[in-house]
DNA sequence: ACCTGAACACCGTTCAAGT
DNA sequence: ACCTGAACACCGTTCAAGT
């Protein structure tokens, strides 16, 4: 009846939440719940209490696998980080690039409170700096200097967290819930107030099919272009 | 002796900080003095109780003037934005625009803290609809397109904000840090498991007279200079 | 109208104690 | 080694009470 591992101790819990709760506790355990924790709720759900309820488990008991809340978040990071599909060396760098950003931008849409915490002011982790690794590798075996290595990297990068950060602050998540919000809005400015914004709303946002996510390819594929130009030089 | 506003009815004040505490809370004495906490001490040292003491007022004193702690963190957004110089309308587009996106990263070099906010799900305010209401005059006055309009603001805008971003989370403030601290993050890597980071770092952080803030102007005329090219088009 | 003080339901984290 | 429970010093916000 006993396995070898021991007398069974089961002493009945008390709490049983959604989550199955099985196999002990590990960092990566506790890290892929606060993240599924923060996706569903937003981050502000995210309390070392909630999540060790979400674990079957007393918030005290994280402390074994993660130093603190901030640790907590770095590796949430650090976990997205290892979800985007890294430039490949092989391809050539403006489509690898390209590729890349592309995954950046899909794995910020899956965890939008990752933009926000990239200020986390710990050290990277592991999987981010393998990641920059990587992408000034793919710079460089494209022919950039250095020095134009920084500026693709600032400009690149920048561009991609700073189009998640402004996406993430429309107050609308559907072309649909655009549309009403944006006529609420107008219907609130006072008459005249700021005219180019009522006529850029009613001429371009409220026209059917316009989705503010749809932006990012242009502005990527403008900086890509710009950059191979300054490549050439 | 007394003024026609009354018997002086002084209490005697038994906290005093050193914020001189005289004339009645107000909207914005209450904002000014929340930008001037999350300024010297941080976001998160931004506390209702810790900025009514810095007022010599309770904290529950503050919601008679805001309405609870997201309005105060929008209204130091508004206010920031309300610091931002907007861009002419007189002026040439492309030098409007690069005096704007300027004027927009000082704003955000003095607060810290404002970037990671722009998700406030909270309605804009007026000094920033007023802004975006001016940077979308400015494009359509230089002759863009509404679709052309919406790329140029989702590029530039994203680029400033993502920027401000990848500034606030680099682990070094100064040039000098800089080289401390990548010697030694670079002392920690595992030898060759980040071989183009590692060499990136050697060749050009570490040289000195290097500081990432002077990043930002390369990427902002690369994206004015594609834009122009746009819009000729 | 504006400010206060006690209270409520939360936080992150410590520490000593359990197994 | 891992988990717990009580405790501490905080939060934002409510409410009834003061002036």
């Amino acid at each position: 009846m006993a396995t070898a591992t021991g007398p069974a101790r089961r002493t009945p819990r008390r709490r049983q939440t959604a989550q199955a709760r099985r196999e002990r506790l590990t960092r990566e355990r506790v890290l892929q719940s606060a993240i599924e924790l923060a996706d569903a709720s937003g981050i502000e759900a995210l309390s070392m209490r909630r999540l060790g309820e979400e674990l079957g488990v007393e918030a005290m008991s994280l402390y074994t696998h993660v130093a603190n809340k901030d640790d907590l978040l770095a590796g949430m990071i650090d976990a997205v980080f290892a979800e985007i599909t890294p430039p490949s060396l092989e391809a050539h760098w403006k489509t690898a690039m390209r590729d890349r950003a592309l995954s950046v931008r899909a794995a910020l849409l899956r965890h939008p409170w990752a933009t926000g915490l990239m200020d986390a002011n710990a050290a990277p982790g592991e999987a981010t700096l393998l990641h920059h690794d990587l992408v000034i590798g793919c710079l460089r075996g494209g022919g950039f200097s250095f020095a134009m290595t920084a500026h693709a990297f600032a400009v690149l990068d920048g561009y991609i967290y700073g189009f998640a950060l402004q996406d993430r602050s429309l107050p609308f998540e559907t072309p649909e819930e655009t549309g009403d919000l944006a006529q609420e809005m107008l219907a609130q400015f006072p008459a005249g107030r700021f005219p180019h914004l009522a006529a850029f709303m009613v001429e371009h946002v409220l026209k059917p099919g316009y989705d503010f996510g749809d932006e990012f390819e242009f502005g990527l594929d403008l900086i890509l272009d710009a950059l191979e130009r300054h490549r050439e030089d």
